[in-house]
DNA sequence: ACCATACTAGAAATCGATTTCTCATCGGGA
DNA sequence: TCCCGATGAGAAATCGATTTCTAGTATGGT
């Protein structure tokens, strides 16, 4: 607030002009090594910051990228929002955020940060009607977890879901289960549509019967409303996987005012290794999503296209792969369920 | 990118020079009414979105706050962050993010987001070395959850840690239990010296025993170290306060490893409510921390400060209250134990 | 030894908005 | 009726850096 020190100190110091000094600091076309000696040695005396804002103005770009997220709460999103900021950081930007990007408000977001001049912005995109296809011809975009598909060139970074669902149930399969369900959200948003069909191609391929799919709200509540309506099934399934952390954990609850044990009763296994997932007892077997490096492949990938300086052509779509980890709420079917 | 909106482009088809169209969208000094009205017009036939890194530039505001955290992984920073950054919207301000700032780093947070000129900062300071003292005297400055204490005139937004272990004891003190430990992070934060002088004083409060206080690393594997420690003590002791979810996690697998039971073999009250708490068998009993609103106070009182266009004189430290959630974890003392 | 080509560094223009300065016009009071 | 203050709108300055533009000085080739 007080008193900044401006290129103009700097070069006054050094006794050089302004554009001298900038080329200086700025190591661009060539400058007499004695005076940029002189400039750096000002700058750093007079400890001078630059701003970038100015900066910005000039060059047309302001090295900050936005990040639109549904929220934070879950912990993918979180950790994907912490490799979304260190790998902007990393890469000499700087990440303005943007929460509750699937509830109404008030401000339009996408106009606020492009008002801002932000460079590019990664998406994790709420519902359809969400008015990105008209930024996404104006500024770069990279779709992570979640796409809305018609964005056009905009890059994507998903998880391969039809491999997750292929390792959960190829896990379940090598333990003996033949009859294995399914519980998905109802939401018409990508990762769901995608796991309900790799769900589905995973059991084709290991020539296991079709299983029963309920579907439900993507919530604890909607997991837990789920839950009764599998139960039902308990004579016919032995085994049950959960496209969301948040119905499993509306499973879990479920299964203990049900008195069901896991996995004598019923095996399961969850996708994306929430906190939590390892604190319950049993141990959760779930398919692990890697949330931090996704958010840091989003950020790769949208630097390149900023800096490449025109929007691509054609869209890429990146597709990470999950892990399988096994905990205790897996295991062979007992007598009873066979 | 491409074809961009200027102030120019809305006074030219409005019929009027530049300042009066940024007086009649700005509301400020009197414009004719139907010049003003052509000017509106004009702007929303165009799409015209303001320049704000021109407007800063002028302005020397940005209308950008940053939110400097240790990071996101624990919910509590995550709805903190949350809160933090929904508050800045609502009162038109936007946030630049910035994790892992407790650890090394090559780039220096508060040195680039402060030459990206932010009108202030929230901040959860990770260890004193930070050098953010010189800092709070240029620029308005938040702490929530940890205050470095010397910071002079930056406001902070802090837990009531005193009545929040308060809360424990005299829930824990209800049930019966006469001695009660206390396993607390060793690190020299703010919060775990509070929360440590905090459980001493509600003990004397209750003219308890003053409790064993089993300090260890504040992570997991801490916990779950001290933990061990703790058990050598179950003959003397009926119950334990533990001052953070980290370690709170580790003592729930060591009792696992263990083979005890919780109520029977000890009770357990931790703080803060992270999503698995409500999910462990039985589910925790826990002061919960208000982290959302505490981002929301702590923006509310920055941007007052921001306003006001002076840093404050004297400090001002808010205290939140915690609430206690009674979980399964606790219970009466058994027999054995008394 | 002379001219053309590079370099280097300063002067001036630029980014897009806001704010100050100036001037003309309109009222109201004497 | 005349003069002065208030009002409104355009011209010009400003924010701080970068990027032309321009001119002067070396350098190199012949």
């Amino acid at each position: 607030m007080a008193l900044v020190i401006r290129l103009t100190d700097v070069a006054r110091r050094a006794g050089v002009s302004t554009p001298t000094a900038s080329r200086a600091l700025n190591g661009v076309s060539s400058v007499d090594a004695a005076l940029r000696e002189r400039v750096l040695m000002a700058a750093s005396e007079l400890g001078y910051l630059p701003n970038r804002v100015a900066r910005g103005l000039r060059q047309q770009r302001t090295g900050i990228l936005a990040h639109l997220t549904v929220g934070l709460r879950a912990s993918f999103h979180a950790r994907l929002a912490e490799g979304v900021q260190q790998t902007a950081l990393d890469l000499g930007y700087s990440m303005i955020l943007g929460t509750n990007f699937d509830k109404p408000r008030d401000v339009n977001y996408a106009k606020v940060f492009e008002s801002y001049g932000v460079d590019g912005m990664v998406v994790v995109p709420g519902f359809p009607d969400d008015n990105l296809s008209g930024l996404a011809q104006r500024l770069p975009i990279v779709e992570v977890d979640r796409t809305l598909g018609p964005l056009g060139s905009a890059h994507a970074v998903l998880l391969d879901n039809a491999g997750a669902m292929a390792l959960a149930v190829e896990h379940l399969h090598s333990l003996g289960h033949e009859r294995i369900a399914l519980m998905a959200g109802d939401a018409p948003v990508s990762t769901e549509l995608e796991r309900r069909a790799g769900f589905s191609a995973a059991l084709r391929a290991l020539s296991l019967p079709a299983g029963p799919v309920i579907l439900g709200e993507y919530t604890e509540e909607g997991g837990r409303r789920a839950s009764k309506r599998l139960f039902e099934l308990l004579g016919e399934v032995s085994a049950v996987v959960v496209t969301t952390n948040e119905m499993l954990a509306g499973l879990v609850l479920a299964t203990r005012e049900r008195g069901l044990r896991l996995p004598d009763d019923l095996s399961v296994t969850g996708l994306d290794d929430a906190r939590w997932t390892r604190l319950t007892q049993p141990r959760m077997t779930v398919v692990e999503q890697p949330a931090y490096e996704m958010g840091v492949m989003a950020v790769k990938l949208l630097v390149k296209v900023v800096q490449a300086g025109r929007l691509p052509a054609t869209q890429r779509v990146h597709r990470m792969p999950g892990r399988l980890i096994v905990g205790g709420s897996t295991g062979p079917p007992s007598r009873r369920q066979t």
